[in-house]
DNA sequence: TATAGTTGTCTATATCAATAGACAAATTTA
DNA sequence: TAAATTTGTCTATTGATATAGACAACTATA
């Protein structure tokens, strides 16, 4: 970013040291460190932020756990991990094609399902009865073994039984859709928000606590205006961000 | 939202009664509260969380701080404000005409401005020589005297000499460039992703330290495809959701 | 091989965050 | 009016957070 550093503000409800871990991991992000690179020395970095070293020294552990820096004593602490993911968005989001080129592998891993009555929100996106069963897909988005999304989706449970066992076994949305007669669909609408990252995330995504997610919510419909999925998907804002297509 | 309350992590570097502030505002947003409702007495919301009834207490403290909850002895803490602002992003994304009906009153306040040379990124996206002279506004979005959004706008100082002027007195930036005869424009990209506020943020925005903002990064277009301006916003998430548009 | 620079560990102290319990003050309800 | 409910205030205790200083351990370099 252009912007001037940020100042750390104190007695918020957020620690000096997580505010300084995540000031640390933004710079990565941006690009402020090359791939390898040294950070500034403790002292240094305690001067920045204008805080002691040893608070210095917590957001670099904290970092350290969460495998994004590695100390040496005597050398120095180096930055291992790379730039954010950057993931589309637009009518014909689809999870694997979407990060082609900038990872090798990635799939969609069903961690449960289950039946149960729509609630209105539902309901109304998917366009059947309040109470109507549905069924919930909570899955988790992978690339080159990184969690990079977690989703929770909803289909009509009458139209689609049985997708379940399809996305268990095929890994991906679109080719179990296909199983019911789907060749295409479109994201009809999208909201966009973001939050601090719940427990459930946190587990899923490898986060550590107070990690922000940015969060989706999204309708697919066929191509002739039919709703036929409701999702929220959850996305770690350290590691991914969100690029909003145009046309398509 | 459909999900589990999910629960509140401990010593992670944000406080407890930080974390439930955010479930509670969160709740806000949701529309768990109807306005003017009261919230469920303290120590229902400890029993709810987990926590000490002065721990629910600070939480409670902060929002009534911020303008949330207003807390009346003897009868219960009621909420004061309404469900998030929905702000569209779409191809003809435009400030003023996107928040309508959701508010009366809306206009881009000119904070300051400035004319400097371009960055590598901001030369890329305007098509211009790196280190060519360009203008940058910082620029407030208010809907309601309520903060909106928080704004970087950079744009070609050749092409749009006195755009600042424009910009003060008009209060629109689809009017000031009308002014260099540019009649309609296009939103080429965007980038999303989502951070704690910084400083600056916290300022305009008027936000309390450990917010969340949602971040675009965007270039708008002329018709025929010329970069005419890069910008940087920054939305407060608790009062702000980003609603994409399909076509447009 | 010194020396400077860097991370790692230890002790000590002050403040913030969270829990616990008791009771006061105000409002609503029976 | 009396009782129940709810927010407000106070004291006390514990653990986490942050500061401060000193020194050890390790690495790179002059």
């Amino acid at each position: 970013m252009t912007g001037l550093a940020s100042s750390i503000e104190r007695r918020n409800g957020v620690s000096l040291w997580r505010q300084i871990a995540d000031r640390i991991l933004q710079a990565i992000a941006n690009g402020d460190f090359a791939e390898n690179a040294a950070l500034p020395p403790e002292v240094a970095l305690a001067e920045r932020y204008g805080v002691n070293r040893h608070t210095v020294r917590s957001a670099i552990a904290a970092l350290v756990q969460e495998g994004v820096l590695k100390a040496e004593q005597g050398r120095g602490t180096f930055v291992l991990s790379r730039k954010r993911l950057s993931y589309p968005i637009g009518a014909r989001t689809r999870f694997s094609t979407g990060l082609q080129g900038q990872t090798s592998e990635r799939h969609i891993a069903l961690l449960s399902s289950s039946t149960e009555p729509a609630g209105r929100r539902i309901a109304e996106a998917l366009g059947i009865a309040k109470g109507a069963a549905v069924i919930r897909l909570e899955t988790r988005g992978e690339a080159d073994g990184h969690a990079v999304s977690r989703a929770t989706t909803w289909f009509d449970a009458k139209r689609f039984a049985g997708i379940e066992a399809a996305m268990a076994e095929t890994g991906s949305i679109t080719a179990s859709l296909k199983r019911f007669g789907i060749n295409d669909y479109l994201r009809q609408s999208t909201v966009l928000s973001a939050r601090h990252a719940d427990a459930d995330d946190l587990a899923a995504l490898d986060l550590q606590p107070g990690a922000i997610v940015l969060v989706t919510v999204a309708v697919n419909v066929t191509l002739d205006g039919q709703p036929i999925q409701f999702a929220e998907s959850r996305f770690p804002a350290e590691r991914v961000e969100l690029r909003l297509l145009a046309g398509d």
